[in-house]
DNA sequence: ACATTTACCTATCCTTTATAGGTATAGGCG
DNA sequence: CGCCTATACCTATAAAGGATAGGTAAATGT
C-alpha cells in the first residue's frame, strides 16, 4: 500500500516513466523505486500504476520491450522508440506550460480581506 | 468549445477556483474568462467544469454562495469559508510537493546514449 | 523454516475532467 | 424591429486513467 498522491497526478505516470526510460533503460519494479527516490518521496507510484502504463506505453509504440535473464529470473526492460521520444517531448511541454499557468496564478499577492 | 487541457489537469480546477474565490468573490462566469486570462491562455476551464466545481466546493462548506441582483439578473458569488481555506493551504501544498518532485526529475540531464 | 524483498501481473473501483448539450437575459448593430 | 453575440447559469453522460487490492513466484536474509 503506496502512499498515496491524492490530486495532480493525471498524466504525471506516463511522463516520468517516459523521461526516465528515455534516459536509459529499466524493469517496471526499478522504475518504481527510482521514482520514488528521485522525487525526495514526493512522488510514489504503485506497482498497479506502473504495469499498466507500460503496457499502454508498448501498445502504442512509445516504449519497446526487451526480455531478460537475471539468474533463473526475467526482467522486462524497456526503452523509449522514436515516436515515445516525441511524445516525452510533448508531454513535457504540455507540463511546462500548464505548471507554470498555475503558478502564475499562485504566486499573484493575495488581496487583505 | 474551450480549448482543452489535456493531462495534468487533476485537482487543478478545485485549486485554482479556492485560490481565486480566496482572494475576491466571484461568479461562476467571472472565473472561467479570469483564469483563462491570468494564466495567459495556457488554462482554460470550461463552464461544464467550473460550475459542477463549485456546486461540489459549495456542498461540502469550502464555499459559500450568495446571489446578487444585477439589474434584471442574478449572478451567483462564491467565496471561503475558514474550511475552503484550509483546503486551499493543503491543496497548495500538494501542489509544490508533487510539482517539484516531476521537476527534480524533469531536471535531470539526460544521459548522452 | 520463515519472512521479506524482488519482480511481474490484472481486475475493479472511483474520481473527476471533458464534452455537449440546454435555458434565458442584455446589449450592440444594421 | 430583428438578429447575433456575450453574459450567466445549469446538467447529463462519456471517458480516461489513477488508486486499490488483490495474486504468482523466485531470491534472499535470518
Amino acid at each position: 500500500m503506496a502512499k498515496t498522491n491524492a490530486a495532480f497526478m493525471s498524466g504525471v505516470p506516463e511522463l516520468l516513466v517516459l523521461r526516465l526510460l528515455d534516459r536509459q533503460e529499466m524493469y517496471g519494479y526499478e522504475l518504481v523505486r527510482t521514482i520514488k527516490l528521485i522525487s525526495n518521496e514526493a512522488i510514489a507510484l504503485a506497482e498497479g500504476v506502473v504495469y499498466p502504463t507500460l503496457h499502454s506505453l508498448e501498445k502504442n509504440s512509445f516504449l519497446v520491450a526487451t526480455e531478460k535473464q537475471v539468474g533463473a529470473r526475467t526482467r522486462v526492460y524497456y526503452r523509449t522508440t522514436a515516436k515515445g521520444k516525441k511524445r516525452l517531448l510533448a508531454l513535457e511541454s504540455e507540463w511546462s506550460r500548464v505548471s507554470e499557468g498555475i503558478n502564475s496564478i499562485l504566486r499573484r499577492i493575495p488581496c487583505p480581506n
